[in-house]
DNA sequence: CAGGATCCTTTACGATACTG
DNA sequence: CAGTATCGTAAAGGATCCTG
């Protein structure tokens, strides 16, 4: 004797809503999207190589936000032995299955500057 | 003579950039994945409706970021003829363009749950 | 019912300077 | 090079009360 999916008057699908905060509290932040965005072209990349290609951030939030992304195990953070330390930025295997929502993002993202492009020439 | 790509040292992909970041900006905020994630489901809803669908968002967010939503044109608001005056909110066909990105983000979701507990298995 | 106004807290973010 | 520490601002969000 299971109710379904309806608790009183509270809603629909739980589930869905759980799912987009979990993304989300993942992701959240100004620059994840970027910064993986970045990784999924880039493939290995140091720290300034991120600094420069992720336009406008600085060492504080990419600092931070590496670490963000790391402790989710969405990215690699390897030291090389070099003088000074260099580090290696990339994707992990789990990190990779961002690529298909990344790619929907910046897919809507491009319709998007199109079809305001369409309504200014109204 | 056209550069292509890279301008000086600055980088790789900024149109893939620039997407994310539109894409971001329209979707920015705590809750406008979930009030649209909400609408697909739910079609035609009452302000109300979804003050109670969507868990834990207060009168005042949800009223901005409707506005925000509608000045995008990704929802309709609809304000019915009775007293007193109640509105359906529900996504306009351009809107609905956005399913496949919140499809994404949940079913992303729904597998780091599960990868999370498969984690602590371990 | 739908939402605006007000006040207040929190946190996100940025600039700059500094260190191993 | 790859960060950390510090400080300061701005934006985001929440609680509560009020109104047509």
């Amino acid at each position: 004797m299971k109710k379904k999916a309806v608790v009183n008057n509270t809603p629909v699908c739980q589930v869905r809503m759980q799912a987009i905060s979990d993304t989300m509290s993942v992701l959240s932040g100004k620059w994840k999207f970027h910064i993986l965005g970045t990784l999924i072209e880039g493939n290995k990349l140091g720290f300034m190589d991120l600094l420069r290609e992720v336009n406008g951030i600085g060492t504080k939030m990419l600092s931070k936000e590496l670490q963000d992304l790391e402790m989710n195990h969405l990215i690699n953070r390897n030291v090389m032995n070099t003088k000074p330390i260099t580090v290696e930025y990339s994707l992990t295997e789990y990190g990779k299955t961002l690529a298909p929502l990344i790619d929907e993002l910046a897919k809507w993202g491009v319709q998007y500057r199109q079809s305001i492009y369409g309504l200014e020439r109204d």
